[in-house]
DNA sequence: AGAGGTCATGAGAGGAGCGT
DNA sequence: ACGCTCCTCTCATGACCTCT
């Protein structure tokens, strides 16, 4: 990169000379900060300089890596576009650099009438932003012979600038890193994190271990401090703010909360659980009403099943332990299984007093072959009560091990007053409250799609009955005939405005408003269907019922070189074709050694060898 | 959950042809 | 020789599938 011509005008790029710029390789550090204090990521908060005519590079390729940093800089993205080549010589004399969105969707992709799919969004707007890097004439340099610096549609910001397709790219490095990774059988989504801890990511386990594993808040906080210590990410600000609202997201601090010891993402995948079963994602939203309340159904209904169980069983007790024959009374039956797992443990615990102040007595409780780790648990000799520093009492609601081993040193058999068991989890949590099931069977349907599948299950009923014998079936028709002018005598009524329906919805609308909304729903649910069905993209699901011979499949076979074994995506001989090709053309004798030092690691059925034994 | 496979699609790149 | 438009081909990407 040189400077600029003389005669050229000198612009000022925030108060900073070019030609200083152009000794600092175009970039100057401009130290710029977004809103929240966060450096954008190498290049971004760097000020490029903008092309001009004239401007000159060593290469074609150094023209274009400059108006791709450019472009990354000012929020677009760039391609190749056209080339001109010497008729003469055939030498590539000149290249068009272009916006991204330069020019407009082919008319052939526009107009296309074997389309399947819906149309993917317009990426193109015929913006003409570009620079035109030529060859000079009589010397090995290239220049700028032409640049439009506007475009004809907005910028994205530097912070989205890397999600342009043009910007996506992997550095030489990274790519051979992902090739080594690829080749040595780690799996893509281990290979990025790997990038990620490459290109200044953290030790996830040991982040993890921080987050989760420890009890207290001040435990996390120097684990916290070391870690960032570590990595020198003191300053990162994304990190700070998560640090800031620690209280609401660190386990140890949220374990003094009753959670019913969920996490949230725990109760977001047992939501994703309990929907699975009954949904995918092409249920059509018709069916998914139906099949969202058989889910609820369901679990209604394993609600009930356990509500019998632990009304009309006995748990069997393992120890002979008061408190456990208590928690058996007490307990529905899950959370006793629970407490009682609880209590079994607590026998590998050792209780050390370690200090008393007046009534109450720290103990530090740890298994008995390690010492640590070590659970503090006060005992309140007046009030019989305990806490340990494991949280687990507040946080999912029953004692933890820690505690009963507390209890059981101090020979306190018993639960005091029933004061550990919490309402949640015993079997008379539900006395006062309202049955929801009993609700929900009961509730007065009140949409017509409602009115109409209630309809349905009586009418389903009505056949049954009505076809037992003709005496039924005669029943049946008669009373069916005098409904029927019941109803028509109505649907006049319905016709001189005494709309039924009038009584369910709110007074608060407006009538006509109504009466409007009423027309639509009734005239959409008559014809109401489901979206037309799309052929899905991807090998479609055989139809034909295999025989049990074919049942089970053999292993893969490559669709390259037909061995078992491997597929095309892991073939070797297709990896090293391609390697091959590269190794002839450079004639590097390195290169034909590693081809034939690989062959050593082969399996003794892949293809080299087979090629090789033949 | 992840690997591997199929298919649809448009971006990207370069060539052909023509006018200046 | 250059610059422009149009055309064609390849490849990356994403969606969605089955199989392990």
């Amino acid at each position: 990169m040189v400077e600029p011509p003389m005669d050229e005008e000198i612009t000022l790029v925030d108060g900073i000379d070019q030609e200083y710029l152009c000794e600092t390789n175009l970039e100057v550090s401009n130290e710029n900060h977004d809103e929240h204090g966060n450096e954008e990521n190498s290049g971004n908060n760097q000020e490029i300089l903008e092309p001009y005519n004239g401007m000159e590079f060593e290469s074609l390729e150094e023209g274009l890596e400059y108006y791709t940093k450019y472009a990354k800089h000012k929020g677009f993205g760039i391609r190749r576009s056209r080339v001109t080549k010497s008729r003469r010589t055939q030498v590539i004399i000149g290249q068009e650099f272009v916006c991204s969105k330069e020019g407009h969707r082919a008319k052939k992709y526009v107009n296309r009438e074997d389309r399947t799919q819906v149309a993917p969004d317009e990426t193109r707007t015929g913006c003409k932003a570009m620079i035109y890097v030529s060859k000079k004439v009589g010397v090995d340099r290239w220049i700028i012979s032409r640049f439009t610096r506007d475009h004809n549609h907005e910028l994205a910001t530097p912070k989205s600038a890397p999600f342009l397709r043009a910007h996506r790219k992997r550095t030489r490095a990274q790519r051979n890193l992902i090739d080594v990774l690829d080749d040595s059988g780690v799996r893509p989504s281990k290979i990025m994190s790997v990038l990620a801890t490459e290109s200044g990511g953290i030790d996830k386990s040991q982040f993890a271990k921080c987050i989760h594993n420890v009890l207290l808040p001040s435990e996390f906080e120097s684990e916290w401090a070391a870690i960032m210590g570590k990595y020198g990410l003191q300053e990162n600000s994304w990190l700070k703010k998560l640090y800031s609202i620690r209280e609401k997201w660190i386990p140890a601090y949220v374990r003094s909360s009753f959670c019913a010891g969920m996490s949230t993402t725990q109760r977001s995948e047992s939501m994703n659980k309990y929907f699975k079963d009954y949904v995918n994602a092409s249920t059509p939203m018709s069916k998914f009403v139906i099949q969202y309340d058989k889910a609820l159904d369901a679990r209604y209904n394993k609600e009930r099943e356990q509500n019998f169980k632990t009304m009309n069983s006995k748990p069997i007790l393992k120890t002979m332990y008061p408190m456990e024959k208590e928690a058996s009374i007490v307990y529905t039956r899950k959370m006793f299984r629970k407490f009682q797992d609880e209590l079994i443990h607590s026998q590998q615990y050792v209780a050390g007093k370690i200090n008393a102040v007046e009534q109450v007595y720290k103990y530090g409780v740890h298994e008995f072959d390690k010492k640590k780790p070590e659970y503090i648990v006060t005992f309140d000799v007046s009030s019989t009560t305990t806490a340990c520093k494991c949280h687990m009492f507040e946080f999912v609601g029953i004692p933890c091990r820690h505690q009963l081993a507390v209890l059981i040193k101090k020979k306190v058999h018993s639960i005091p007053d029933h004061r550990y068991f919490l309402d949640r989890w015993t079997r008379n949590a539900k006395q006062g409250e309202v049955d929801i099931t009993s609700d929900h069977d009961n509730n007065a349907p009140t949409s017509s799609m409602m009115l109409f599948n209630s309809v349905m299950v009586h009418s389903l009923e009505l056949s049954e009955k009505a076809s037992r014998s003709q005496k039924h079936y005669d029943i049946a028709i008669g009373g069916l005939q005098r409904l029927f002018e019941e109803l028509d005598a109505l649907k006049i009524e319905d016709d001189k405005g005494n709309s039924p329906t009038d009584v369910v919805i709110s007074k608060n609308v407006p009538e006509a408003v109504l009466r409007d909304e009423e027309t639509h729903l009734l005239s959409q649910n008559s014809i109401l269907l489901d979206p037309p069905h799309v052929t899905t993209k991807g090998r479609p699901k055989s139809i034909r019922k295999k025989g049990s011979l074919e049942q089970k499949k053999g292993s893969k076979k490559c669709s390259h070189c037909k061995q078992k074994g491997h597929t095309i995506r892991t073939c070797r001989l297709l990896k090293e074709s391609r390697c091959g090709s590269s190794a002839e053309i450079t004639s590097d004798p390195n290169a034909t050694k590693q081809v034939s030092s690989s062959h050593i690691d082969q399996d003794s059925n892949t293809p080299q060898n087979l090629n090789q034994g033949q």
